[in-house]
DNA sequence: TTGACAAGTGGAGACTGTCTCCATATTTTG
DNA sequence: CAAAATATGGAGACAGTCTCCACTTGTCAA
């Protein structure tokens, strides 16, 4: 796993303008709550033609993926950043807590990643691969205090948080996002030996 | 909530055996792994023309519905006769190792059941509420004998569930399912006062 | 039985959104 | 500055969905 920024060939000058400018109004509709805008007319909106919006994303996840992937990298960073800042334990539950408390006033977010938790094909989930390196770390410094069980993965508590992520436009969405992080944060603490 | 097998008009002789003929064919093709035919096309399969099949299913969620309605209907039934037969905390338990076993070997269960649970508008989600019915009251029995937390309701199962039908097709899918109930049971069950 | 009315049918074709293709335009390079 | 490389846009091919209605089939009272 190379780098992934500074990946491969440099764009032309004209190619990045409307690659960002494609981002840019991709985000300003998605904060809007427009999520299912004709992908011609939105085209049209970011003042480029058909082809090139396909050229540049080939489908709606990737144009998602490109547009929430700041976001996401933000998260994983401040997960790095608790993780020497607290003891293990609580940075799991403090960036747990935080997820739930991030997606919830960001729906493009949760949507974005509930469509990358469910393709595992490679490159395009990669932002859904990169929480979960963060989650494994979380997992295993917490593991090695012995403060929590050793026996599930960093694979299990996505699937939870998969669960959590696809029902962003449900009304208790906020409750029950809740309770399943105090589930899984109660149910890894290791019963008394 | 009253009737809903037997409910409203009885449909004439011919409209119960094609709405019948789709249906055993949809089983037929999920059965085999076959998810996304065209709609027309399915109703050539089955032998009805398209129109027909649109005036008893109008979507894909609403035959998927029918075909599984039985089955989730089954695993209703199963629920209240553990809850008769075991003590509360172990009919939650077995339910709930129950549901994953039989997603496992359904994966078109798991399929209608995420895209069910995802919808939570009324009518085409029918299913999905009996699920969370049965829910709860595993849920409320295992509370009243004390054995399990009070703070969570079935909502918050759902969920967690929700996130075990989306990852049907994952590669480490029955590993990580039977991960997310042993967290949510070890996390319900009461911390000693 | 039968006639008349209600209920249901099927499939042509309208419609909607996706995606490709390539003649043309822009940028870079030597 | 010319040639080569790179990128553009939008018309139109395509693929599914879904509607509409002239026609068929079933039901039921007489």
């Amino acid at each position: 796993m190379g780098p992934h920024v500074t990946d491969a060939k440099p764009l032309r000058a004209d190619a990045r303008r409307n690659r960002d400018a494609l981002i840019a109004k991709a985000r300003e509709l998605f904060a809007g709550g427009c999520f299912n805008l004709r992908f011609d007319d939105f085209a049209k909106l970011a003042g480029v033609g058909t082809g090139t919006l396909y050229r540049h994303f080939p489908t709606r996840e990737a144009l998602a993926e490109a547009v929430y992937r700041e976001e996401l990298t933000a998260m994983c960073d401040r997960a790095h950043e608790l993780q020497v800042t607290l003891p293990a334990d609580e940075a799991l539950e403090s960036f747990l807590r935080g997820f739930v408390d991030h997606l919830h006033s960001h729906e493009g977010l949760a949507r974005t990643l509930a469509t990358l938790m469910a393709t595992q094909s490679g490159a395009l989930a990669e932002g859904a691969q990169a929480l979960g390196q963060v989650i494994d770390d979380l997992l295993a410094a917490a593991v090695a205090t012995g403060t929590i069980r050793d026996d599930v993965g960093a694979g299990t508590v996505m699937m939870a948080l998969h669960g959590i992520c696809a029902a962003y436009d449900h009304p208790t969405y906020r409750t029950d996002a809740d309770g399943v992080i105090t589930l899984v944060l109660a149910g890894l603490r290791r019963t008394a030996p």
